[in-house]
DNA sequence: ATGGAACGTTCGTTATAAGGAACGCTCGTA
DNA sequence: TACGAGCGTTCCTTATAACGAACGTTCCAT
């Protein structure tokens, strides 16, 4: 927990508030918490409770990851941006990602568990991504699905590209040993 | 906050742990955290900060929310919970949806605009899903393709289903027109 | 102008979450 | 059998989040 996580929620929390017109005075004494709380969490100091989050998101309406969920995905290490949609834990496990690559980049990923396979769907631009040794090219709107329990390789062309990715983990294998 | 909501947080915790062969001491540690502290959540007391829960969310490679995520988050009157993900507003257009099924629910849908196509892949579950006269299963991690420009639908059986959709607009018609 | 009410902030106090050192327990292993 | 390593739990202590009563503002209504 970093002092820019608690920055963006502080922001996050006064936008939500001032957009509904509430004094917050008022968001504290409805949401049961002090004044002070909540002042302070604005300020972007302070470590909120659970307990706490929780009041706030209830009053505000807002489904709890809102409130700390950062405004855009945070990391971008050399053009590519990932963030985690959801996982599945049935059999197989499946995790889902949401990914976003800058034009001329290239991404390696080591092998996954085996039997391991990923699923691409492209949003917009086109990328070519899959095994080092049999890569396809993929246009917007389009899928590919391909073994990645070896070395495979996601890499961008002229323009960005949106892209929606499973990993599916053969045979309820678990994807952290 | 209420005692249900701090036990469902400690079964969750506990779940996502064990699922990953993890000991308790280890994940305290690897998180940075007492043990005692995990212990005591886990055990559906305690009021975690949200340093703490950080952490743990980080460590879990865990969206942030679903930590706390109530067990049956709430749904539409047809038992259906959909999200617009991201839009691509390339050729052709794409929205990307995560969408989210109870039990033994049906959601019938129109058709959309001429030569769209729709892309599902599913997160967990498994569901039956295609146009009304030519439906398929799929299953956990598996993915399929239709064309969407007739009435199609789907339908779930006796488990949850979470999937992840695209619509496909063809060459380059807007969605909206 | 002047009182009152509401605003957001600051500060000392109190409640409590997190830390850390025990404990009893179950295993393998010598 | 005895030992050590690791497990999860249970205390007690310490750090700190939440509280509540101030405070200085602003802004109306008197």
């Amino acid at each position: 927990m970093d002092r820019i996580s608690l920055n963006t929620l502080g922001q996050h929390l006064q936008h939500l508030r001032t957009a509904r017109g509430w004094s917050l005075s008022y968001l504290a004494s409805e949401a049961g918490i002090a004044k002070s709380n909540l002042s302070r969490l604005e300020q972007g100091n302070g470590n909120p409770t659970l307990d706490t989050l929780w009041r706030l998101a209830v009053q505000l309406e807002v489904p709890f990851g809102t409130l700390v969920a950062p405004v855009t995905a945070p990391l971008d290490e050399e053009g590519v941006q990932v963030q985690l949609l959801d996982q599945g834990r049935d059999t197989p496990p499946v995790d889902a990602y949401w990914m976003r690559c800058a034009p001329w980049t290239e991404r390696r990923a080591e092998a996954h568990t085996p039997g391991a396979r990923e699923n691409i769907t492209v949003i917009s631009g086109h990328l070519v991504v899959g095994p080092v040794d049999n890569m396809q090219i993929v246009s917007t709107g389009q899928s590919t699905s391909f073994a990645a329990d070896q070395a495979h390789c996601y890499r961008t062309e002229e323009s960005w590209a949106t892209l929606l990715m499973t990993i599916v983990y053969s045979g309820g294998e678990e994807p952290h040993p």
